[in-house]
DNA sequence: CTGACTACATTGTGGAACGATCGTCAGATG
DNA sequence: CATCTGACGATCGTTCCACAATGTAGTCAG
């Protein structure tokens, strides 16, 4: 019913819930039954119940004991929360690329990944879902390169989470400023410096603040 | 056999587990057999299992498919790598507190944390073990009274790793400099800024650095 | 001594069951 | 009429048992 890529259960599970939550496919705070899973994928309820933890080990979902678990939702704190910790991984990741590799011929990876974004954006039916990808790979691709593991780890995983956001508050950069803005953040990080970084998100998240998108209230 | 506080069994075993990960009695690189730790505890395997992963999931054990589960060890890379996790949290939060709060009156959060660091210091009897707890409450003070939840919780895992670290590597600041150290540090942060913390934290870095003490090799 | 093969140990998963807890809803109470 | 209470069903937390899959170690032949 999906790729299903992965040595054990517990592991394809996780990913094609994982999957399935970011596309929205599994919309936020809905529930996530045990029972009702393991019937789903015939799988055993143990089986579901470590996937719905690892889930939530990534923030994906939300357990509560003897409440069971839910798809994760982020509320406007929650996202402005979120943002800050971006933003203090991508600040320290620049600053230590621009340290130890520096700024000038930006790395083969960032150039890579903006070309990329570049390109997206200017696809004559540009994907929305190929944009965004290309979004996240580029500052994924500026934290890498940094060449923190655990910095780039924790970024990955927030990344996750921010596409989560994006499922729930559809408010999002238009196509045709996302190529221009990051072209501009590129070059404000070499004149700028790292804090080029931080407006950068703190725009970003103010973006995706706004109310979301379908709320039931 | 121990405190065991909390409401499920998975969640007593893990904070169980946890705190003899931390005092060393579990070393680095020891195994956990889910079967001999069930008897041990007197629970079920899946139990065990449940919380292996949550341990996991706190980086405090490693988790191999097939392999089982084992305290985790950190190397010299793996440490360096997590200081500067631990630096890009430690010095965004205290620019963030700086510019929300403001650094001149310190928080009382941070003034009674030096407060019993120093207390702990002076006592005519140290207890290393105080004095470390002591030393890691300020360093969460401080990261805390920046107001970010996600930083301040992200930054209480990597605190719980770094006692790991101090676990296998007994190189730690002597007693009597801790005390001057942090107040150095503090005053220092109002004078040179947040990258005063990177330089701590770099300086602790490299103390714990050295060979890990009962190296077998 | 090396390599393949076998036997054991341990993990991964399934299945059934039962008490505990939560949520809900009807009925009693004021 | 609002609300409190208790019963009931749904779901979770946990246990026991079983077995296949995998990893590890030890043995034996060459």
């Amino acid at each position: 019913m999906s790729p299903a890529s992965g040595p054990t259960q517990v592991d394809r599970l996780t990913k094609d819930l994982r999957s399935r939550v970011l596309s929205g496919d599994l919309p936020p705070g809905h529930r996530l039954r045990e029972e009702a899973l393991a019937g789903e994928y015939g799988l055993a309820r143990h089986t579901v119940r470590a996937a719905l933890r690892a889930l939530a080990a990534q923030r994906l979902a939300v357990v509560e004991p003897h409440r069971g678990a839910r798809v994760a939702a982020l509320d406007a704190s929650a996202l402005r929360d979120l943002f800050e910790l971006r933003a203090a991984l991508e600040v320290e990741a620049a600053r230590l690329l621009a340290e130890r590799r520096g700024l000038d011929p930006w790395p083969g990876e960032v150039v890579d990944a903006a070309a990329a974004l570049d390109a997206a954006c200017a696809a004559t039916d540009p994907d929305r879902a190929a944009v965004d990808a290309a979004h996240a790979a580029l500052h994924h691709a500026l934290v890498a390169a940094a060449g923190s593991p655990r910095i780039t780890a924790a970024h990955s995983g927030l990344e996750l989470e921010s596409r989560l956001a994006l499922v729930q508050s559809r408010r999002t950069l238009p196509v045709d400023r996302m190529a221009v803005i990051h072209r501009d953040l590129l070059d404000r990080l070499r004149t700028d410096g790292p804090e080029a970084l931080r407006r950068h998100l703190h725009e970003g998240a103010e973006l995706a603040g706004g109310r979301p998108a379908g709320s039931a209230s």
